[in-house]
DNA sequence: TAAAAACACTTTAACATTAAACAATTTAAT
DNA sequence: ATTAAATTGTTTAATGTTAAAGTGTTTTTA
């Protein structure tokens, strides 16, 4: 450590790697919608995505939580995942405020059809970098977001 | 190397890698743009960041191309700028055609004002993580950044 | 148990972004 | 030189998101 108490130059330092990733996720956000089948964008697939990562059912209210997006924008993205067949809505048996979404089979097969499109441009990055490297880093990622994640709950 | 090929368990190592900066971009954009003064919204900032961090003048279409937005959106929000003084539009002496823009001495200001409302946050992730190590990263990162940046001139 | 408050979701108006059409200028082709 | 093509930026219609208001349900409280 170079000092023995923050910085500015810490914070700088901290504010330049968020810029970058920033950076990042705007490139590849770009790159991955473009290669997207279908009628699918981003917010859909994320979606879908959320089901593979992190439960198996939710209400929109949690999905909206999670993606930080207003209900608004939630109740939409579900209803049109819904008319293409790939999540079911069904009322809440334990409260008639709440709704329970699931992803069906059609909406599983829609998101292996996603991430395959991403395919050739992860392939082209795996060629050209050391995935075990990035495999390391993909850890402290990790732990970076989880702290975020924690925080974002704090202050609220 | 455990394969001397690339194989799909790369691809879903990058997959999640990718989907990782994604969601760490989308959690501290939103903390960040709350942060911001005003009525500075991430897309303004965004212009202003740049003249730091890139060159001192551009066109819009130059900006435009650099966040991947329309020239409609670039053309909406250098107006924006304009209006609140934060950036100077004139034309361009060498063609008709284009625009010059600047960053203007309250623009600079505004800038600075934007990030150091980040501060708090920023110091708080300081305790909790190595800087040093955050900084290692930031070098792997901005290769990668890099990579996409010209895998995208080249798919373009 | 009746009234008030909180909660979950939807709808609506305002705003930002996109794709496409448009206007103006410059460059290229013949 | 003229005409056609390409370039640069703006405008417009459609779509997605937000904040706020609205609807219905559940919980709290008095």
């Amino acid at each position: 450590m170079r000092r023995s108490k923050s910085s500015p130059t810490d914070e700088a330092t901290l504010f330049v790697f968020f810029n970058e990733i920033g950076i990042i996720s705007q490139l590849t956000s770009v790159l991955f919608e473009r290669s997207l089948p279908d009628g699918l964008n981003s917010s859909q697939f994320g979606v879908l995505n959320w089901f593979a990562r992190v439960d198996s059912e939710a209400s929109p209210g949690r999905l909206a939580t999670a993606f930080q997006v207003t209900g608004g924008a939630m109740t939409n993205t579900l209803k049109k995942l819904a008319d293409k067949g790939l999540v079911k809505i069904e009322p809440d048996a334990s409260s008639g405020r709440k709704k329970r979404v699931t992803i069906t089979a059609k909406g599983v097969a829609m998101r292996e059809k996603a991430i395959a499109s991403a395919g050739p441009m992860l392939q082209e990055i795996a060629e050209e970098f050391s995935v075990g490297k990035i495999a390391k880093q993909l850890k402290e990622l990790q732990k970076i977001r989880q702290y975020l994640d924690e925080y974002r709950y704090r202050n609220n």
